[in-house]
DNA sequence: CGCAATCGACGACAAATGTAGTATAATAAT
DNA sequence: ATTATTATACTACATTTGTCGTCGATTGCG
């Protein structure tokens, strides 16, 4: 697994959140804000086959595309991968976060999931 | 403020444990598991000072480099990059851990910079 | 059937990144 | 002084990323 450039993981998140999809329909469907021309979308989408986070089917006269990585399971190699870049371990993250200014909400949130992930028990 | 290359990164990191220094010393006391060339910390040097992220001075016979920007002012901006780019929340990027496997050290670190950051008080 | 609208494959090209070599200027050692 | 060592500035070059354009095949319309 290999972390995404911003252009590629943007067209992940359209797929992931729209399902298997053709190249014009996320475009205009979830991707429309970027402006990005029809080709533009294409290239990402052939990149992203090339390393193997999307399958492509021919549906009748366009190409489809699948997502074949899950956004949890990038979102879990991702989120490893930047501790280790620049972080170390997730309450160096956390403290980063909080000297930018954590909001009372996103406290709230973070407490109650730990809240559950002691409840069930740490591995 | 942008986002640094891992590269270069790792060479902010070297400055910031180190404080100012040259390419040398940086090179042989905190880089040397890279196995770069000389040259290579230079050009890695020379772009960080180009973007702003360090400042050169002539030190006698080398020159020094001195972070101009901190690490943990790097880490609240990029914190929160990380969340706009990919999680939305503090609480989807802990998540994400949690799936991949938080080990239980982590965890109770961050519990308890939580009671700490509620301790205080939230914003 | 003939032509126009589509779509995808492939090629292009600039900027950023990873990695160093060269050439040159200053230094140090004989 | 002459030479060997360094450090820096500049150039170089492959790969990746950001963005499309072109061309040829496919489809749908009149």
């Amino acid at each position: 697994m290999r972390r995404l450039p911003d252009t590629e993981l943007e067209v992940m998140k359209a797929l992931w959140s729209t399902g298997p999809d053709t190249p014009r329909s996320v475009l205009e469907h979830r991707l429309a804000p970027f402006g990005w021309a029809a080709n533009t979308v294409n290239t990402y989408l052939s990149r992203l086959s090339d390393k193997g986070f999307v399958s492509v089917r021919r549906e009748g006269k366009s190409n489809l595309y699948t997502p074949l990585v899950g956004q949890a399971e990038y979102q879990a190699f991702d989120s490893r991968a930047v501790l280790e870049r620049l972080y170390g371990s997730p309450r160096n993250f956390v403290a980063a976060l909080a000297r930018e200014g954590l909001e009372r909400k996103e406290l709230e949130e973070l407490q109650a999931l730990l809240d559950q992930l002691n409840g069930g028990q740490a591995k």
